[in-house]
DNA sequence: CTCCTATGCGTGCATATACACGCATATAAC
DNA sequence: GTTATATGCGTGTATATGCACGCATAGGAG
């Protein structure tokens, strides 16, 4: 009986027990469901998402890019910014720019966005140190690796039928 | 500067360069959503995604439950849930079933439920291998300790605008 | 029985995520 | 210049996530 949540142990009835799953990806869903939660929460007052915040911080570090660069640089997929994206514009705090390359569509922040960047920042530092407190400084680092061991598995997966059913 | 995104280092232009962003909840999403790749690309030959994968195993194990105790033990929010078993219940895997609380609404597994099951766990498996492959046992398990820490966080944040801004 | 409270449920709304497509343009190949 | 290929973009579709609400019923207080 491979399990997939509550690894070992008795049901206590209604107690959640807060075991961890025996499915990593279902950890790691969980984990990033709370921790994503912290920094919403924190960063509510600024009335930003932490996605949003992401977005914003990025682009006031780059200025004027294109979507699909700024889609790499947030390791995002490029629709799914497009979507971000629009809300974001809609709200006033990410406005286009020019472009070279007549492809693509330049998108840079608004005063507005500056000033949202500004205003939240605090609160995103202030979740970091909660984080920080409750992970340690070790904790912080091996997520760190975890998600570049993780991001390297991209492409290559090989779990077909044949290597699960035939040999 | 507290960036964000890429850390230290220089912009190399093109390559992804796979540095981890100074936040960690930034980090965690991107983690999760790698993982989730893996899984759902493994889970893929058996229709299901990760998330579904999850809900079946579970009822499998739990045989009739409400909503909302199947929500707990999936520490999801239950609303989140009555959307995830609606396809299930489309796709014909998941059928109700009676309750003694006429309140609840009692869910389970159909026959077609147990069959993907059965068709799906050589493959959740494999994926499993995969990353154990790709963490370690230790990386594993610090993963389990990281939703334990972070769960545990619940409720008391307190990143209020005072915390911040006064004192 | 009636009222209050706790609990269970589902929906509206907003956002996040990603794959499959199709459209448009920049570039290289000839 | 025309054709083929690569690149950038946005949309349709489907799922995931969670908060605010409102509805309904179970259980206890009176």
């Amino acid at each position: 009986m491979d399990a997939m949540t509550q690894a070992p142990s008795v049901r206590t009835k209604k107690r959640p027990t807060d075991q961890p799953s025996v499915c990593s990806c279902v950890n790691l869903r969980r984990a990033s469901r709370a921790i994503t939660k912290v920094y919403d929460d924190a960063l509510q007052s600024a009335g930003l998402k932490v996605t949003q915040y992401s977005v914003l911080v990025n682009l006031s570090r780059s200025g004027s890019v294109s979507v699909s660069a700024l889609a790499r640089m947030l390791r995002l997929d490029r629709t799914t910014l497009v979507r971000n994206l629009k809300s974001l514009e809609q709200a006033g705090l990410v406005e286009g720019a020019a472009s070279s390359d007549s492809r693509e569509r330049g998108v840079s922040l608004s005063e507005a966005g500056r000033a949202a960047v500004a205003q939240a920042r605090p609160r995103w530092t202030e979740a970091q140190r909660l984080i920080e407190q409750r992970l340690g400084v070790d904790g912080v680092r091996q997520l760190g690796e975890l998600v570049v061991a993780l991001e390297g598995m991209a492409g290559q997966d090989a779990v077909t039928a044949d290597s699960v059913e035939s040999e």
